[in-house]
DNA sequence: GTCGATGCAAAGGCTTTGCACAGCC
DNA sequence: GGCTGTGCAAAGCCTTTGCATCGAC
């Protein structure tokens, strides 16, 4: 454990540090579904006990996301957040409900296929393709049904 | 010209202003398939004599968005964009180069039918699907070819 | 004439950066 | 011991907001 992180970073002349290993080591527990800002990272640390600097944070993200280790959404709304990155859980889509935030993910091998065959055809190396599905999810569909009906 | 747009606002009780339709014009002058942020609307509108102040092009971005005449793109890298949202051009999605940051258009229905699957299976209500694709566009893959070979 | 919209400048949030010191290799 | 990484605070960027004035209806 942690000698993965250990010999990547180091074929790129970089140095596993406790805060890299801590801020990886956060990720790994809370499990793939879960996508933390880093703001949130750096709360969760502390409350941890872990004492890693808000701006460490920053870095830290930047570079496990550089690695291939994390990946950052691209949900507008609410800021940048980032989610761990295993193979097993690559190629994934998000359903967002717009209203509380929640997310729920899926799989296509669809949704895939439609990137390569666009990047393909045009002569694109492709490196990722993001699904974002935004929507209402069930409990504020009904909220927003009963308040259109008695608006205010 | 202008009075569907007068009409969507007074239904609002907003108004139809200057700034406003000046906004609309511009992406409707420049067609459906290019991506401004605040900044460059502002500077475009500056160069076309039409003074509007950059807090009010954001407003109207916004406005707009809100309205659905306009669409916000999800891209994370280089901010905040936006494009007009017709109808003929909806549901369409982006091939982005990563390295240089141009943008290709695409249209695949199976994207579409994967979110509905996805937000039906769920209970979700669908209002939008967004499919980005990250890649490197010819000319910037074989750059980075090159500079593998030969770095520095 | 009223009430919403604009322009300006200041404030705000989030993220990055400069620098001295700490600590990994 | 050298050189990368950290922490802190300051700066930076993009976006929003308060307020007086303007102008659409």
């Amino acid at each position: 454990m942690g000698d993965g992180l250990r010999s990547s970073l180091h074929h790129r002349g970089q140095r596993l540090t406790p805060q890299r290993q801590r801020v990886l080591d956060l990720f790994e527990r809370i499990g793939e579904g879960t996508h933390l800002s880093a703001e949130q990272v750096h709360q969760r640390l502390l409350r941890d006990q872990s004492r890693v600097s808000l701006a460490t944070v920053y870095r830290t993200l930047r570079l496990l996301s550089s690695m291939g280790l994390l990946q950052e959404l691209e949900l507008p709304e609410g800021g940048r957040r980032f989610e761990l990155a295993s193979d097993a859980h690559r190629d994934h889509h998000h359903l967002v409900c717009i209203r509380c935030g929640c997310t729920e993910e899926f799989e296509n091998p669809a949704v895939l296929e439609a990137g390569q065959a666009a990047a393909e055809g045009r002569g694109f190396r492709l490196l990722e393709c993001v699904l974002n599905v935004r929507a209402l999810c069930p409990r504020c569909a009904a909220d927003e049904a009963l308040e259109l009906e008695s608006p205010g």
